[in-house]
DNA sequence: ATAATTGTTGAGACTGAGTCTCAACAAAGT
DNA sequence: ACTTTGTTGAGACTCAGTCTCAACAATTAT
């Protein structure tokens, strides 16, 4: 993956920092991954970036949506990246934090309906069910 | 409304300070609020309780299923009240601000669903649709 | 009742994720 | 080259929420 077409597909100025934390996040792509951690990704290789333009790029990627903010801890932001991602939903492990993702036709069908039926426009959604997943349960 | 029920129904002890901060909370009862909306009823009256002591009986109810956070804000935590309310789901309008509460069965039968082809057992969830309300996607 | 135990209070210090500032710098446009 | 516009970094700042701890109040045991 190459940071400097995924900066350029969003019209990003392209820069040595933005770079370097482009690599952090796409090093992170199969996790749900927060701010903090890109800048813990960069330390650790010690690379030098501010902390201001991580979160700067975060918010932007966010922004531009090729993050997804997804609210699945109350203390920090978390993003999953949506390039080879479809929308999906969440199960969240209360006892161990695993997540899986779901997909599911039907549910989004019945929000659409009762949106219709509310007179309310859609534009983005986001299902979160909170339970013990089958580890968890069984232990 | 007696707060000195709604206290020892859930066996949290009785006192001075919990009786004015529950009064407060059950004046908000038909709102979403947070902790600081609590306080600021209490200044308002006049009524001198601290803020830590707001915030552990929030926090207390929630635990204890008096109130129900409700993740409607990412700066502060909205609760709703439990009682004389079923749970629903909400419609939240990013231009106004309006909360629409919705039930559903069918949604929440498909949920349960898919949390048995997964093999989780679901203790909650919250499903949150972001967009428009009539008047502001007419306007 | 009285004493011993346990839970609660308030004022303010503290925490920490995230934002803002602003002067120095780098990229793009002319 | 020169001007304009966007970006950077270091660290100060914000502010919802938590923690501390000594004084106090409610409950339980004696």
């Amino acid at each position: 993956m190459d940071t400097n077409k995924l900066l350029s597909k969003y019209s990003i100025r392209s820069t040595k920092a933005r770079q370097e934390i482009a690599k952090a996040i796409i090093s992170l792509r199969h996790k749900h991954f927060c701010a903090e951690e890109v800048i813990e990704r960069l330390r650790k290789k010690e690379i030098k970036v501010s902390r201001a333009s991580a979160y700067r790029l975060v918010k932007l990627f966010s922004k531009r949506g090729v993050l997804r903010p997804v609210d699945l801890n109350k203390r920090w932001q978390m993003y999953e990246t949506s390039f080879d991602k479809n929308h999906h939903d969440h199960l969240y492990c209360l006892n161990c934090g695993k997540i899986i993702e779901f997909e599911n036709r039907a549910i989004e069908n019945l929000q659409t309906k009762v949106c219709k039926e509310k007179k309310f426009k859609p534009l983005k959604h986001s299902l979160k069910i909170l339970g013990l997943c089958r580890e968890c349960d069984n232990a």
